[in-house]
DNA sequence: TATGAATGAGTCTTCATTCAT
DNA sequence: AATGAATGAAGACTCATTCAT
């Protein structure tokens, strides 16, 4: 990642939203902070809400590679563990910043998280190799019914449950909670 | 629901909040609309999130009592037919009002969910009346290992994946989802 | 003094003036505090500044009776003694409520001060009553050449040093610089 | 003193602040005068206050210095005479430009003076500069007993006493009242 | 590319004053 | 005489956006 006033405004913006949110913060703020130029700002972006997007894009994409590059590296064969150590991979990181995690839920709606779960996908020259793709190609092979509905409520309950259970510890911490999560996961995969 | 200027105040507020959102609408647009003057406004609420709080409270509030009196009037005596029941209802009543779906998710967070469910059970005097207490109650006969985080990941649940499903229709509509919902909220409370 | 509503205008006004000044203290305030209507104010009062010029006329008033007053109950004949006799009360008077010193010196112009001393001598039935009147008659007396001028720097002096002496205690303390001041007194006199 | 824009808000609020006095100015009648944008004025200053404790400053430290200047390019040389010149530099000033006494008078408390006038004698070279030392030097050499009072005495006098005079030529003009002021003045540095 | 002074529309908030009851 | 809900003008302040350099 290249030090040059593009980066410097997006992580800038990253740190600034995740502090104290979006409508909190103005470009006077980022610019400031980034040590650049109001009129630079506009350069490179059309608005906040563009850096928005980028950045959401962008952190919710890392995720999701480095989940699968490291399922990859692993040894996990059977189609429930893959998932389950996707998102654990997943859980893991963002109990480590929750701040991302808060800025990710905040602003990753289902369309956006489609429109990243399928640039995912076509992005990476390997249909195999996107989470979506994986889940679809071995759901099928697992006879689960509707493959789609059954991601969709997993991905819902995950993503709306561990919000909760990070950032609030309510009503019991991620560690506490994984277990009843991973047995719910695992009988929807069923 | 007396047509006074506070009532006028509110309804404006909520009909202009589900709209465009909070952050888009301005205390000048709510009292244009309203046909009250500015200052009126500050007679009766502090500021805008005054006045979205009171409405997520009442709105909240309503849906549930509703939906646990019209499970009183009921005859379904079966614990899982009876938790569904209310959660049917609910559905149904926001898939009516896409609007109210929305200002609720966007703003009643676990926490306040957790008070609006308290305040509904001490409220009444029956404890059995409440869902919570209904929940709880019944799940201990039932033999469910940790009712409350149960309830938690059903209420996540439903809340997060209808949302999409009534106000995007993705990944299919709300009528077409429900089997799969319902289907997964009985395993939960085996 | 009745506990009618004005009245309780009038004393809420004064403590609020004097804690918070003028522009801060808003009728709202006063009325609440007086536990009294807002149209209440309205039917005894044009505006803040009707109450304000009211209460430096009373207050003021009723501190220069008390000093001539007093004297008059003195045996004190010589003319210097009486004049320093009558500072000394008004300044031993503002010593005791700095807040009242803050008050009237902020708003008791030369104008308003001449009304009040005007006032305070066509008022009195005998002419010898006043403190103007006093000094003037005496002054002739003593070949003072130009009373009204020596009358004015003295007053001046005392207002304007005693203000900072008592409230600021700066340069030194008000008992400190009594002797000072009293001696220029009565070199000006001579 | 350029015309730009910072420059043109001092000049047009002090204008403004001099006519209706400050709380009567507001900041729109400020860049509309000025005619710069109102966004300007938060550019370059927080609030109307801040704008005021910066031209009490210059102002009062430009007539003070120009009357020191004065003083050092004439040959008087005695204390008393010497005194005497600054106060009537000083007054002469302020007559000319009653606005001006009017600014000073109702902002320059004796705090913010003490302040200005050890600026003035810290920033100058050489001690003997500042009016300050100037008259504590030499109130020692002429044997007076608390210079520092003195001084308190005669500063109040005289800002006291020609605010009425210049402004409602009350009870007499200021060139009437000159001489009774210095004689006045005189006695006190005896 | 890069700058940052300047803009002015837009927002919140206060408060003196009125008036129907 | 008393009330207090309602008014709306007026003020402070913010901030996204532009543009000449």
């Amino acid at each position: 990642m290249k030090d040059n006033k593009e980066n410097r405004l997006l992580e800038t913006a990253f740190k600034l939203f995740t502090q104290k949110g979006i409508t909190d913060t103005s470009i006077q703020e980022i610019v400031d902070k980034a040590d650049v130029a109001k009129g630079t700002f506009y350069i490179y972006f059309k608005d906040k809400y563009e850096i928005r997007d980028i950045l959401v894009s962008r952190k919710a994409n890392k995720l999701f590679t480095d989940a699968i590059n490291s399922l990859n590296n692993s040894y996990v064969q059977n189609f429930s563990d893959q998932i389950i150590f996707v998102i654990n991979y997943v859980i893991d990181e963002l109990n480590k910043t929750p701040a991302l995690l808060k800025f990710i839920s905040k602003n990753l709606s289902w369309g956006v998280y489609n429109q990243t779960i399928h640039k995912l996908c076509i992005d990476s020259e390997n249909d195999e190799n996107g989470f979506y793709q994986l889940f679809i190609n071995n759901a099928k092979k697992n006879k689960i019914k509707n493959p789609e509905i059954t991601l969709f409520m997993i991905v819902e309950l995950v993503s709306s449950t561990c919000y909760h259970s990070i950032l609030y510890k309510k009503p019991v911490k991620i560690d506490e909670f994984k277990p009843y999560l991973y047995d719910t996961i695992r009988s929807l995969l069923k």
